[in-house]
DNA sequence: AAAGCGAGACGAGACGTTGCGTATTGCAAA
DNA sequence: TTTGCAATACGCAACGTCTCGTCTCGCTTT
């Protein structure tokens, strides 16, 4: 009796366990959470999610993968109105304003925080769920290289990293807000560099 | 009997608890790093770690200060040949060597997510820890700003975030390796910006 | 078609283990 | 003589495994 079978699953309880897991995740910060607590809110025997999920990461990453479905049914697409600049601002700020929401933030944060912990764990993540946005982004800065606002040498994931990676960290390690001014300025850093131009602007 | 007296403490055990978290983080991952571990190991008695600090992530702050005070007395200064790009990149690489050392990875992945969960801890990491280093990188880059490398109304602190965030956001999320090419790009996008130039460079 | 059957997922919860944080006991150092 | 110390017992919570009895399928047999 090797693995069980994915086709008699009940997708009732599974669902009862990844609803349980986030709505506990309002109350109670992510190391609170407990396998025991989950079964019991999602009225599910313990061996139930044992048997289909191999740790509370696994299921923290499924309930986040409920989440990002439930929002968007189709591929994720960043705006393009011909300004990169305006449309990265607006981007940003969103996603800030959905890393300021204690409501998403609680999942976040633990998902982030387990990657770091579980290479497994990370590749899932990066397949199921940051693969799509980066893709998206790609496309976005493919979209500027076209109308010649951007280089077109520039290595576009590195340039993904530099845009989103101090947002990102700036929330992770609590270094300060994700305030709208910090959002411009970053924006306008990387837009036009650090370097001294020479006065041809 | 409130609080204990920290002229009576005893400096042997404290070292011991701090090294022998040290030690154990290179055999076992951070989560599975427990109190009585440190104490069995450390050949101290519990209560005198209780009695001491709040938290496991309290002593390894402290086991991380240990060590970076351990490395360098004084105040950490970055590179300044006048060079700013040579300087970054050297930097950079040390510290991507620093984060792909798997002796230190270990505690510094295990400090990072605790912040993430505990912001009592970051404020302690950010003016312990990070604070003077990140003094280091300003001092150069306003170096740089004085030697015209560098425009003179650029945000710093932003500039720094936009150097070391994504650095530090592929080895947490582990999005890839932190290879020479990367850091070389890194810094050649950081410094020239992504915007398209006219020709009058 | 209807009744019987076996496999396997399910809810529930007991079980031994582990680590938690507290309390107690002598001992040693200041 | 006070108080931090090592050691260890304690109650508690969650772990992960296990064993129940129930249920829901899909496949036979009639």
């Amino acid at each position: 009796m090797p693995n069980p079978d994915p086709a008699r699953r009940n997708e009732k309880s599974r669902r009862a366990v990844l609803t349980a897991t986030l709505d506990l995740l309002h109350d109670l910060p992510y190391p609170q959470l407990s396998i025991e607590g989950i079964a019991t809110r999602a009225g599910v025997g313990k061996q139930t999610i044992y048997r289909w999920w191999p740790s509370k990461a696994a299921v923290l990453f499924d309930a986040f993968l409920l989440l990002s479905e439930d929002g968007e049914g189709a591929l994720p697409v960043l705006p393009d109105t011909g300004d990169l600049r305006a449309d990265l601002t607006l981007v940003l700020r969103a996603t800030a304003a959905e890393l300021n929401d204690p409501q998403l933030a609680a999942p976040m944060r633990a998902l982030a925080t387990e990657i770091t912990h579980d290479p497994a764990l990370a590749e899932a993540y990066h397949e199921r769920l940051d693969a799509p946005l980066r893709e998206a982004k790609r496309q976005r800065l493919r979209s500027a290289q076209a109308a010649g606002e951007l280089d077109d040498d520039l290595d576009l994931d590195v340039a993904i990293d530099v845009i989103w990676g101090p947002v990102l960290n700036r929330w992770l390690q609590r270094s300060g807000p994700l305030s709208d001014e910090y959002i411009e300025t970053l924006v306008t850093t990387v837009l036009e560099g650090m370097r001294r131009r020479s006065p041809c602007d």
